[in-house]
DNA sequence: CAGCATCCTCCATGATACTG
DNA sequence: CAGTATCATGGAGGATGCTG
């Protein structure tokens, strides 16, 4: 996504949470530090080339930190960053409207998409 | 997007104005009601068929509401709903977390897009 | 003026297999 | 275990022309 000057901030913030995975990684670093494994699991249906594309976003995006133990076999973990947790922070609203009007919009949405039909 | 019971309430938000115009548009009615070409000319850039689109689904979802005068020439505007309002609100903080650190995101995207290279 | 129809492009996402 | 490398794809987004 191209950055502007103009308009509303949200454009900003969508650059860093936009993709399709990148919040629910955000959700569960939230909890602490996650390995890549950990990840992976707690992310269900995510391929693994898409969650280390995210990850590496985050990561290159200052929210989150990738820690490499450099062992073998390998450790990686990932944590949120003081900035990310100021995002996640700003996050909490929407997240929580989001949970408030999850049966609303998922039944407009439901009536949407038969409509389209 | 799917909707899922489980995580964060973001992504029920994100289906909602996940589209690549769509905090734009809800940026500019956030000021009032506006015509079809008013919002044309505001979100400099998009297509009319890509405008009309993300009306559709924004209004489909209770977002904003459209106003069909049945005039010849046609008039029709679109204002936010109080539901809309609700989600501008709860935007907010995320607007502001957006403009706040617009410029290191801007220069940290520009790093990691280099570093691509 | 507001909107529809058609066609097309591109990129995020995905599936699969391989590696240090 | 934590990646990389390839190849495939689907759907959001875009360009253009037409209509009531």
């Amino acid at each position: 996504m191209e950055l502007r000057s103009d308009s509303c901030g949200i454009e900003v913030a969508l650059t860093v949470i936009g993709g399709k995975w990148k919040p629910l990684v955000l959700f569960h670093l939230n909890h602490g530090p996650r390995r890549f494994g950990e990840l992976k699991r707690l992310v269900t249906g995510i391929s693994e080339k898409v969650l280390i594309q995210q990850l590496r976003e985050l990561a290159d995006d200052g929210v989150i930190l990738r820690r490499d133990y450099q062992t073998v076999p390998p450790k990686v973990d990932y944590e949120m960053t003081p900035f990310g947790y100021s995002l996640a922070q700003a996050l909490q609203p929407l997240c929580a409207w989001g949970d408030e009007n999850r049966l609303q919009i998922a039944e407009l949405q439901k009536e949407a998409q038969s409509t389209a039909t």
